[in-house]
Formats: C-alpha cells, sequence, structure tokens
DNA sequence: GACTTTTAGTGAACGCGTTTACTAAATTAT
DNA sequence: ATAATTTAGTAAACGCGTTCACTAAAAGTC
C-alpha cells in the first residue's frame, strides 16, 4: 500500500510549518544574544531565555535539544568574524609573511575575547541526541578554514613549510594555537612567560620544524 | 597591649585541631575519590559526597571552598602519576631521544585517560576567595615538571633543540602538547587525521623548530 | 551559675539544566 | 457530532552546586 505523498493524509494536529518553527528559534536566539551580550555567558540560563523570548523554560527544549545547541548559533557567529578576520589577514599580507601572520590573528582574535573562548571550548558539544549533528559538522566552520589551509599550500609552494600533505599540516598548526590559546586563557597563573613572546616562539617553531 | 602568645585567651569555642580538620578533610576526599572512580565525573556530586562522608552537603564547604577544590586533591594524584611516569621516561631512554620519547609520553598519557583531561582542564580553577591558593601553586605540579625541564636542558646541550631560555622552550612545548590533547580530546569529530600522526607530527615539529 | 563570644554543623532555600506527566488544540475518521 | 490521533506548550518535579539563617556546643568572663 503506497500513501499519496502530495497529500499524505495524516490524522492529529499538524506541526507548525517549518517557517514558524524557525521563527520561533530565531526569537529564542535573539533572546539568547541579549542576554548573552548583557551578562556573559553565566548570565544566561535556559530560564532566563525563555522569558525574554516569553515562553514556558520547557518550550525550548521542543527546539533545542539542549542549551549548548542553543548557543551554538551565537558561536557560530563568532567564528563568522575569525574567519573574516584570517580572510582580511590573508589579503592584506605577502605571501612569504601570511601564514605566519595568519596563526597570529588567529591567536590575536581568541586571547583579546578569553570568555567567548571559554564559552566555545570549554564545554564539550556532545550530541545527545543521533539526529543531531556536531557544531563543526553544521557550521561551515571546515569550509571557512579553507582560507587556513590555502595559506599552508601556499607557504608549501614558497618554500617557507616542507612538502608533505597540507591538511596534517594545517592540523599541527591549529592544535598548536588552541594549546597556546587554551594555556594563557584558562591557566595564566601558571608561569609560561610574556604572553606575546609564548605566541610568537610557537608560531615560529611550529612553522619552521613544520 | 601585648597579649601572652604561649596561652593566647581566646572567648569562644576553639576551633577543631588541625588534626580533626585533616582527618575530617580526608574522610571526605575518600568518600569522592570512590564515587569519582565508581561513577566517573558526573556521577560526583556534593550531596553524595556528603551522603558518603556522613554529614550534610553545606558541611563540606566548611573545609573546602567548592567542588572543584575538593576533587583538586584527586588530581593531584593523577599529576603524580603522570610526573612518575615522565621520571620513568627520562631514566630509561637514550638522551638524544629523551625530549621527544616524554612529550609522546606526555600525550599518551592524556590521551589513554580523556575523562580525567576533560575533568582537569575542561572545567577552570578560579579561587573564589582570595585565600585560597591555586592549584598549580599548591600541588608541587610545577616541581614535578622540572623533569621535563632537565630533558629540554640536555637537549640544548646536545644540540637536538636550539639555544635560547629554557623555560621559554618548556612552555612552547607544553602548550603545543596542551593543543593536540585538547583537540583530539575534546573535538574528536573534527578532522584532524591519525591521532598517531598528529601526536607525532607536533611534537617533532615543535622540537625541530625550537 | 549567668553571660558573651566563637565555632561546628544543619535544614531550608535559591537558581540552575533538564525531564516528565499532563492539558489544550488541531486535524482526520467514523 | 463524536471519537481518535497527533502536536504544542506548560506546570511541576528532579538532582545539581551553593548560600544563608539558624541551633548547638564549647570556651572565657563576670
Amino acid at each position: 500500500m503506497i500513501s499519496n505523498p502530495s497529500k499524505p493524509t495524516r490524522r492529529g494536529r499538524p506541526p507548525r510549518s517549518q517557517k514558524q518553527a524557525a521563527d520561533s528559534r530565531e526569537r529564542i536566539i535573539n533572546a539568547a544574544r541579549t542576554l548573552f551580550a548583557e551578562e556573559g555567558y553565566h548570565g544566561v540560563s535556559m530560564r532566563k531565555i525563555a522569558a525574554l523570548a516569553d515562553c514556558s523554560p520547557a518550550a525550548l527544549y521542543k527546539l533545542f535539544p539542549g542549551k549548548r545547541q542553543l548557543l551554538l548559533h551565537i558561536w557560530g557567529e563568532i567564528f563568522a568574524e575569525l574567519i573574516a578576520g584570517l580572510q582580511h589577514c590573508a589579503d592584506s599580507t605577502e605571501p612569504a609573511d601570511r601564514l605566519e601572520a595568519m596563526c597570529l590573528t588567529y591567536l590575536d582574535f581568541w586571547l583579546s575575547r578569553p570568555d567567548d573562548y571559554r564559552a566555545i571550548f570549554l564545554i564539550e558539544d556532545q550530541p545527545q541526541s543521533e539526529d543531531e549533528s556536531y557544531f563543526v559538522d553544521s557550521s561551515g566552520i571546515q569550509e571557512g578554514f579553507q582560507v587556513l589551509r590555502q595559506a599552508v599550500v601556499d607557504a608549501q609552494a614558497l618554500g617557507v613549510l616542507g612538502d608533505g600533505d597540507p591538511d596534517e599540516k594545517q592540523s599541527v598548526l591549529m592544535c598548536g594555537m588552541q594549546g597556546v590559546a587554551m594555556n594563557l586563557i584558562t591557566i595564566p597563573e601558571y608561569p609560561w612567560g610574556d604572553p606575546e613572546m609564548i605566541k610568537r616562539a610557537t608560531v615560529r617553531a611550529l612553522i619552521a620544524g613544520l
């Protein structure tokens, strides 16, 4: 028995249209954005978002699987800023210095926004329901980092970087930078030394050693 | 008016002796350790610890300023294991390979214990009262990492590492390794590539570039 | 003994993220 | 109309970390 797909007669109350659902999602995300901007990460709570969006806390869970998945949309905007900064850097530097400049730009971005860094990286993105995807899968981050990959390829062509898989070199670079940002931001009490020094020394060592 | 220091007559109920307080602390830490071992980080709650230590949740806050400061004692033991592993590595490798071997040992340690890594690094250590010190200040971690610093100095003497401030080079190494551990453990869904590759490539690049 | 001061420890509460049981609404089938 | 079915949305609850107001206990002072 094959039902007619043009009018799948279903019993029961119909679900809200995709547009309606998207509107609700956006209203909630806007509420969250306001709170996030006004009171920082710890000022955002599901109850406050619900109050600002004029619904019950439980209603949020009809549209988002949890607080983190809700806030991911805000963090997506932050990543977009980062990518834009990298793109600008790629467009305004000499090829020979480009990769190093982009790495320093990347680090300066997070070091100048430690609260955003903490909010994004210090809480894990674990999709609890199997139909929800990871942030990195759904946010276009990987596509955005193409600009960094291109800088790696260009650096290889110029002999700044050794030969080998550019993806591998990009991963190593991103790990190294993640470590600098992480240590300087979340363990500032450890005697790492001058942040400017550790930043430059790490980037230079990675580029020289790759 | 100078009071007699040998018998400073103080009104009011005397505080518990240091030994008594230490005993209570240990009883509580043992309860926490049991829960941590049996149910993992998320299985530990102040209420459960209190129930197992046979006191009220609020009583815990008389001896520890918070959950994190309570659990730091358990994490101190984990760090001791790490330091012991590094020491063993330093004692059993050829000087020329020692630094690289120790870095890989460091990384393997955390990569084989992702839950411990998350518990320790993904929650920030912010002393909320000014008389409480940071974990890194009070746990002997910095002293423990002397073994890594010595390996850096030895590597410099052997020409494996360039000249320059060994503390600076140690910081860069630790940042790089932190980034690898962080990315592989907390963002496993990103296409970093083979963990073994990224581990070795990062350590080699850092040592070659320093 | 009565009073004051200091500490130990508790019970109740706050706000949190999240889940559950439920009611109301909107549709088709009879 | 009535019943059945499906969805939207909520009120109440759970366990969490933490705080606060309070009581009980133990000491010195009068």
